[in-house]
DNA sequence: TATATTTATCGAAGCGGTTCGATAAATAGG
DNA sequence: CCTATTTATCGAACCGCTTCGATAAATATA
């Protein structure tokens, strides 16, 4: 029932070594022999254990996806998507994904994920946020890492990044083609390198269209450390639309925030898109389910998982390579909750 | 850096075998003995490599979880929490989990999952559906498994599955004792088990409340054997309401399916809760979005996905134990979407 | 034709653990 | 005090695979 690769050996009449070159597709094997092999291989039906292929290599075919608790706990359709995308390029090029959590608070070593201690990754993919005290440990251990939507000032790694600067510029610059010149903004996880540099294109957009005119850009501005949350976003809304010259738009630093500002929005009365207008950005499955549905800012999250996967294989198979970053772009979804023309539905994976 | 058992059975000025003993806990070891190589384990900071372990025991503590390719691509924040659970639990348990997608449609063998043929993982947790001839083979091989919300008449083996018929039938329950006595029941994914047992719930509580006094109660049954989504919710929930009996309520066979039955409200004008109360199943995270938000029946995911590995753990540890199957119980969720007391929200994991 | 290369195959060592049986030392029994 | 047991430790085999160096056979070179 379980053969190994000696059983294979017996039945096609040669050694263990000549069918390991078979099976590894080598060079200087006979095409006799190959097939006597590789019909063995067929009868017995057999597969190479993939254990002790890793132990005889000292490496395994086997790629680390952490994410770190909260994303864990919290709604996170938008990782998890991430997750999905590595896991089917891995398992196309032959890996296995093993996956982990992150603790945080991190305590150092006690919660460092137990594949990188027992050796049983060949590298990984950090997805989100990561504790600092791991990436310290992934470097000192030169374990080949790829960081997707997240990065550290200080801290030099691969990346795969989201195009949050064109995208939210475009959101923005969709809004503006409305009409719109209040716009506020409203973001939780401000401290979040993709938040800031949405609420840099906010900026940007802002003063090149506005200017000095106006001044008081700040006040249009709800910014929380907070995770990013409904709740973030309707005490963020609710803050803008009380104000004396309440903002027209408001661009929600991501689809769960947006969420928060429709209930603002309905408490107040507020209809939207006639009275307030809505962007969101993620565009996690939620964002369609709202009434009316919501414009947004689609990520491609299996597209950056498959991009994370490519790179972690590309140090594997060139270990001496330059460290990359991949940013991948954005697509504005126009929906219901503002106006302009709708964009068709992407039906990617 | 990288130090093996020989490393350390040097440093302490012991055999290997001594080495394996302590660090594996068995018995006949002197403390003194003890204490000098979990001092050299600290120093050298030494993990057993996963591989070689897992080479020479025959099995190597990792899980393998499947889910049908269909839940990978659409949007299925249930099953991830499912996942989510599991690994959760298996990583408490000392085992790692592999991930990986079931075709569909599935051919054999192709198709089987890898970690599946190299021996990779000592079980696995299958969550949702899966194709007959993958469940036919790991019968054939013996691989201890667990389905997940998902069973077949015809095949034997460890289940965990929600409660669907009390979940259902207390939410039906609930929906006559607000008064409600035509009640719609809209529904995808017909076929499966978990939607079966619901639609059981919504009859039995119909008859029993109603009798022969609905003879129609077929006509205000919507199934489709499409899968759940809110496209089959707003075409069930459109039909009903077109009758010229309309129902004031409908259960919807689970959140997705009830986020359309909102959109059909909304087509035809009609308020909810007032005109009409919507009733989903699941809880998943979209339901508190909607507005009003979702009163539905809570499924404990997460606990579920950790069912499923303390049942696999059981296996291995027993492995001439009967056959299990583990109730999951639900939770009657009364939110907006028809009337009555807030159920408190309940945040779990 | 004799020698140098190349090609095909094999044996054995090694990857890093676990475990069985052997051995030596310590303890118990009479 | 001597033998029988128990306890602590070790050496070596083994798990299933890869790979290096050796060897034999086939082919090329002179």
């Amino acid at each position: 029932m379980n053969y190994t690769i000696s059983d294979v050996a017996q039945r096609a009449g040669v050694s263990q070594s000549t069918v390991s070159l078979v099976i590894n597709d080598r060079a200087n094997v006979s095409p006799e022999t190959r097939r006597k092999v590789l019909d063995a291989v067929d009868v017995l039906e057999y597969h190479p254990r993939h254990s002790a292929r890793h132990l005889a290599l000292a490496k395994g075919g086997s790629i680390g996806f952490v994410l770190t608790e909260q994303f864990f706990r919290v709604s996170e359709p938008f990782y998890t998507k991430i997750l999905l995308g590595a896991e089917f390029e891995a398992a196309k090029q032959g890996f296995y994904t093993l996956l982990s959590r992150a603790k945080e608070p991190f305590e150092y070593p006690k919660d460092i994920p137990r594949f990188l201690l027992d050796r049983s990754v060949d590298g990984l993919i950090v997805a989100g946020r990561a504790p600092k005290r791991l990436l310290k440990f992934i470097k000192e251990k030169e374990i080949p890492c790829v960081l997707v939507d997240f990065k550290l000032p200080s801290y030099s790694t691969n990346h795969v990044l989201i195009d949050n600067l064109s995208g939210s510029r475009e959101a923005m610059n969709h809004l503006i083609s409305l009409g719109h010149q209040r716009i506020g903004f409203v973001a939780g996880s401000s401290t979040h390198p993709s938040i800031q540099e949405r609420y840099e294109g906010y900026r940007q957009v802002m003063y090149e269209n506005y200017g000095d005119s106006i001044s008081d850009i700040d006040k249009l501005t709800y910014l929380e450390e907070e995770e990013a949350s409904p709740q973030i976003g309707r005490e963020g809304a609710l803050e803008l639309l009380m104000l004396t010259d309440p903002p027209t738009a408001i661009f929600a630093c991501n689809d769960a925030t947006a969420v928060g500002c429709y209930k603002a929005a309905k408490e107040l009365g507020l209809s939207v898109p006639d009275d307030l207008a809505i962007m969101g950005f993620d565009d996690v499955d939620a964002s369609t389910h709202l009434e009316p549905d919501l414009s947004t800012v689609h990520i491609y999250k299996a597209e950056m998982g498959k991009e994370a996967v490519r790179s972690l294989v590309d140090c594997f198979e060139n270990p001496d390579q330059p460290l990359k970053t991949k940013i991948i772009s954005t697509k504005l979804m126009i929906r219901g909750s503002c106006g302009g023309e709708r964009t068709p539905e992407i039906n990617y994976f």
